[in-house]
DNA sequence: AAAAAAT
């Protein structure tokens, strides 16, 4: 037996079952419904908390569990003060999830759909993109628990077919993400809507001062719960870097995924143009793909999430709409067909593999031009990543796509390129180079942390942002 | 720089 086998032996507490809570016997059926025993670290963490009616900041990595973590507790306090009366008047909104995106709060719904189903509990999921009108009546019907993005939330507020007076509740997921996004105002309005005395529950995977300000302007007196450490990156997700030429990136995805045999993979691309081309492009190479993103209808984003999850397509092609919280079963990969510019999405998109224990991969792709972010992404995540060479990676030059060789070095007339300008194909800033031939260059191994770091104390590139943020918790509230 | 979210 090794020695970490006897350590984590001795030091094994006796386990803790769901049934030790004192959940509902309607709550734990449910969980044995879908084979859960025992909880995670940070479910065995909050439902105590949560139950008492405390006030919650969840540092939670995603794939702990942390949606369990809240919604059990949630239901079994909406259970205690359970209302038997089948009038729909009886019904009011007690617990209010709100999530950044679309795709998210739909999971999470369906999560609490599954654990509530056996109590007399009844939730629904509200968000926009979508018919408003079976929202509506759902609503009307009478829900306990409502599932939102907060654009649509407020829409049926003003629309008079959700009332949050009686919200006893309130979990705000995800929270970074709905800053970023801007939603500082949305949830202002929100908080604004709700009775002052309620239970919140605040769940952030990274914490900046801005998500701090947020917390001490509604959390009262809140429990912190971390799990992982904040902005680490799960250790059992093995992280790697490819250099390529940005013209290069395309055939190197098509190349990666056939090369690993890839069967079940998301691919982040920073624009939505990327994401549809790059999924094009995989698509005319033979491999099955559909891409994710905010141009996309509704209808066409749970389309290609659903192909994806039912393995009729191999390759999600997403922009951030799904870095966060989207809990694919089994996820083995991830691969950044660009670096993220926020370092801090970096560690949300490679969260999707690796989930509940599993091993995963994530892989990154980066150029010259990368240097930066790949200097912040390291630094957050407090390690360097390991820079590979893609081996056996000869990319698909057919000639009417291989930029002509440009005779203009050597005196010769100027290729056709010159002649008619740069317009077919767009500004092209360096000389021919037969990059594909050149020996992988490996970063200096010490040198590119301190190179990096150097680049990154450069005092006029430091970012000074004064955050809206700020302002907005601080000062007279805009609009 | 970009993306996301009510219409």
């Amino acid at each position: 037996m090794s020695d970490t086998q006897l350590a984590s032996m001795q030091n094994a507490a006796p386990a803790v079952r769901f049934e030790d809570f004192g959940l509902s016997p309607d709550i734990l059926r449910a969980l044995a419904d879908q084979g859960y025993t025992h909880p995670t670290p940070i479910q065995a963490e909050a439902i105590p908390i949560v139950l008492q009616g405390r006030d919650v900041m969840g540092a939670a990595q995603t794939g702990t569990g942390k949606t369990a973590g809240f919604s059990l507790p949630i239901i079994q306090s909406l259970l205690e003060h359970a209302n038997t009366s089948a009038s729909p008047a009886r019904h009011p909104v007690r617990a209010l999830i709100l999530t950044p995106t679309r795709e998210l709060a739909d999971q999470v719904a369906d999560n609490v759909k599954a654990y509530s189903r056996h109590t007399p509990l009844r939730a629904t999921v509200v968000f926009g993109g979508v018919d408003m009108a079976p929202q509506t009546a759902a609503l009307r019907a009478g829900v306990e628990i409502v599932i939102a993005t907060p654009g649509r939330l407020l829409d049926h507020v003003q629309q008079k077919t959700l009332n949050l007076g009686q919200t006893q509740i309130l979990v705000m997921d995800e929270a970074d993400r709905m800053l970023d996004m801007g939603f500082l105002p949305d949830l202002q309005r929100i908080i604004n809507l709700l009775p002052k005395q309620r239970q919140n529950l605040m769940f952030s995977a990274t914490f900046s001062p801005d998500i701090k300000k947020l917390a001490a302007s509604f959390l009262q007196n809140p429990v912190t719960i971390e799990v992982a450490r904040s902005n680490a990156t799960a250790d059992n997700v093995t992280q790697v870097l490819y250099k390529v030429e940005e013209e290069a990136k395309r055939d190197a995805i098509a190349h990666i995924i056939r090369d690993r045999g890839l069967k079940q993979v998301i691919v982040f691309s920073n624009t939505k143009i990327g994401a549809s081309r790059l999924s094009r492009h995989l698509e005319k190479e033979g491999v099955k793909a559909s891409a994710i993103h905010g141009d996309k209808t509704q209808a066409e984003r749970m389309a290609a999430l659903e192909a994806f999850k039912q393995g009729t397509i191999e390759v999600l092609v997403a922009t951030d709409v799904a870095a966060r919280g989207l809990d694919i079963a089994e996820l083995p990969c991830v691969i950044n067909f660009d670096l993220p510019y926020n370092a801090e999405d970096y560690v949300h998109r490679i969260g999707r593999t690796g989930r509940a224990g599993a091993s995963g991969d994530a892989i990154s792709l980066y150029t010259d031009k990368d240097t930066r972010l790949l200097a912040d992404i390291e630094k957050l995540i407090k390690h360097n990543i390991a820079r590979l060479q893609l081996s056996g990676f000869v990319p698909q030059r057919s000639s009417e796509r291989r930029p002509r060789r440009d005779d203009s070095e050597s005196g010769a007339s100027p290729s056709r390129g010159a002649q008619y300008g740069r317009s077919a194909y767009g500004p092209r800033k360096e000389k021919v180079d037969p990059w594909f031939l050149k020996p992988y260059e490996p970063e200096p191994s010490t040198g590119h942390a301190e190179s990096d770091t150097a680049v990154a104390n450069k005092p006029a590139t430091t970012k000074p942002q004064k955050t809206k943020v700020a302002a907005l918790l601080g000062g007279t509230p805009k609009r």
